[in-house]
DNA sequence: CATACGTGGGC
DNA sequence: TGCCCAAGTAT
């Protein structure tokens, strides 16, 4: 199996920036930014992290809003929170040089067993599993394993066939492999047998059962969460607030507002959500747009009105509140959902920041 | 063990 | 359009 794979890697692998070098840095920072997300989009946001925090100790000293800016709008935005604390304790604790001990690679905040594995095996050439969503497909279809891979029993038993596979010399090349196959060949929804390099080998193939495997569970819908923004707007100037350091987009900014309580209108629970978050009087005016975005465990219906501060009360500037020049929003990282909302609300501005904010704005109002 | 945690692309 | 999916981790 390992020869196989070796040689058909040796072959096919894909030319990735990250595999250019194998500083444990810039492994770590790939793996991170690769959780739960694609190659494609990875790669621009991979090139301009490299440029903007070269080393781990340009990291560990960047403060945390520009480390958000440049994680903005690839998503579980915690990777990127979790990364700089970890680059700060490697600094700390190890000089600056990322550990090769696996317990002390583990212990770090956003490594997991995947991601400790492809760390040790590549950087490093530990022969330890790095078992991904690839890897498990790939294993459950070669061994027409049709136990659910969302149990533990299940992933612990395909990491101990991967282990039992793995070849001493290359073990990082062996883990990319699998993955690989995984990626471009033994893929979801039609897999390419005809040119997979261990197809003889393959029980699930063999049994012609590979486009049911693995077996997985069905995800649940999300929730549906209404949602009420406030647009105010004062000398050219944009009220911005930051979101809480923990939970949902911690950290990143959005316009001022939040839930509608159920059975509540959305103009009356605008008013009262920002006399407390703001402790100023505000006078909702005109509704500008709707806007609905799906997150993996909920969907938000997002209602945006035009809103004034009424005259007499103050709205101060605070760490979390902030009045921003409409043309200066790109410094602040902001859920993909407000890009969306920007281009609604504010149709005429250079928003968004860093050409990562589509322009080809969907005209359906 | 289940749930929280983003986003964009493919079919 | 809706659903599934993508190099998972923390709690």
């Amino acid at each position: 199996m390992a020869d196989r794979l070796l040689d058909w890697y040796s072959a096919s692998a894909r030319d990735l920036p990250w595999r250019r070098t194998r500083d444990p840095y810039h492994i770590w920072v790939s793996e991170i930014m690769l959780q739960q997300t694609r190659v494609e989009t990875v790669i621009p946001y991979y090139e301009r992290w490299m440029a903007r925090f070269p080393t781990l100790e340009a990291l560990a000293d960047a403060p945390e809003e520009q480390v958000l800016k440049a994680w903005e709008g690839l998503g579980y935005y915690s990777r990127a929170r979790n990364l700089h604390a970890a680059a700060r304790e490697v600094v700390a604790r190890y000089g600056g040089t990322v550990p090769d001990d696996p317990d002390a690679v583990a212990s770090l905040k956003g490594i997991g067993p995947y991601t400790a594995g492809a760390i040790l095996s590549i950087a490093f050439n530990r022969p330890v599993p790095a078992v991904d969503g690839n890897v498990l497909r790939v294993i459950a279809r070669l061994y027409a394993i049709v136990d659910d891979i969302a149990q533990l029993a299940t992933r612990r038993t395909i990491e101990e066939l991967v282990r039992a596979m793995i070849p001493q010399d290359r073990p990082g090349d062996f883990n990319q492999a699998l993955m690989d196959l995984g990626a471009t060949i033994c893929t979801p929804r039609r897999p390419r047998c005809l040119l997979c390099p261990v197809r003889d080998l393959c029980e699930g193939r063999r049994a012609g059962r590979e486009t049911e495997l693995p077996v997985k569970g069905r995800a649940k819908a999300p929730r549906l969460v209404e949602r009420a923004a406030a647009v105010i707007e004062r000398e050219g100037r944009l009220l911005i607030v930051r979101r809480p350091q923990e939970g949902l987009l911690a950290g990143l900014w959005e316009l001022p507002g939040g839930d509608v309580p159920p059975g509540v209108g959305p103009e009356e629970a605008l008013q009262t959500l920002l006399r407390n978050a703001l402790g100023a009087e505000v006078a909702v005016g005109e509704h500008l747009a709707d806007v609905t975005h799906v997150f993996s465990h909920l969907v938000w219906h997002l209602r945006c009105f035009r809103a004034e501060v009424v005259p007499g009360t103050e709205v101060a500037e605070r760490a979390d509140v902030r009045w921003v020049k409409v043309d200066a929003l790109g410094a602040y990282p902001f859920p993909a959902i407000y890009h969306k909302v920007f281009e609604r609300v504010l149709p005429h501005t250079a928003h968004g920041g860093g050409g990562r904010t589509r322009r080809n704005a969907q005209d359906r109002g």
